[in-house]
DNA sequence: GCCAACGTTGGC
DNA sequence: GCCAACGTTGGC
């Protein structure tokens, strides 16, 4: 038992990918508040996702419903995941009148700019990358807005961001 | 704007 | 518990 628990606190960051409308919140609004809560996200698996994050975890941040899809930039998580207040506001598009105060139903991350890239790593790069071809976005069908990413895809997408930049 | 794919809801 | 109907997501 307690063997366990120190194992869980030494295990390696994980990484995610978050997607954002830019016409709702992009990485340029990321960038001009610094950090941000990300509320708002009403979906079981996505949030159980975030309730996984660790401070630290980094984030890939991408642009969906946008005149170019794909990867824009880093984010970092600011905090672990926490109750979303929108839920108990009647006046948010969030609202949720099932969700009860002493067990709210949905929670939220804080999420922390760190860097857009000069260039956006598009659908079309990360499709045509063969190290990517597991990655949850790119798997038909997929609506998560929050998924997990493997250290080796975040790398490949970093390496992505660098090539895509010189063209 | 279209529409496939998906998650949720509610009648039974 | 099943499943049709509905609403939403998101690429194109």
């Amino acid at each position: 038992m307690a063997k366990n628990s120190i194992v869980q606190k030494i295990e390696t960051p994980h990484h995610w990918l978050m997607k954002s409308e830019p016409s709702v919140y992009g990485i340029a609004d990321l960038a001009r508040d610094r950090h941000t809560l990300w509320e708002g996200v009403r979906n079981y698996q996505a949030r159980n996702f975030m309730r996984e994050m660790s401070v630290g975890d980094r984030v890939l941040f991408y642009h969906s419903n946008a005149d170019v899809v794909g990867i824009v930039g880093v984010a970092r998580v600011r905090s672990a995941a926490k109750e979303d207040p929108t839920q108990f506001d009647s006046q948010s598009e969030y609202f949720d009148a099932g969700a009860k105060k002493d067990d709210p139903r949905w929670s939220a991350v804080e999420v922390e700019f760190e860097s857009k890239f000069a260039a956006v790593v598009t659908l079309d790069d990360l499709r045509s990358d063969r190290a990517l071809v597991s990655m949850m976005i790119l798997r038909k069908g997929n609506r998560l807005s929050v998924t997990p990413v493997t250290a080796g895809e975040f790398a490949v997408v970093i390496a992505l961001a660098r090539s895509v930049a010189k063209k």
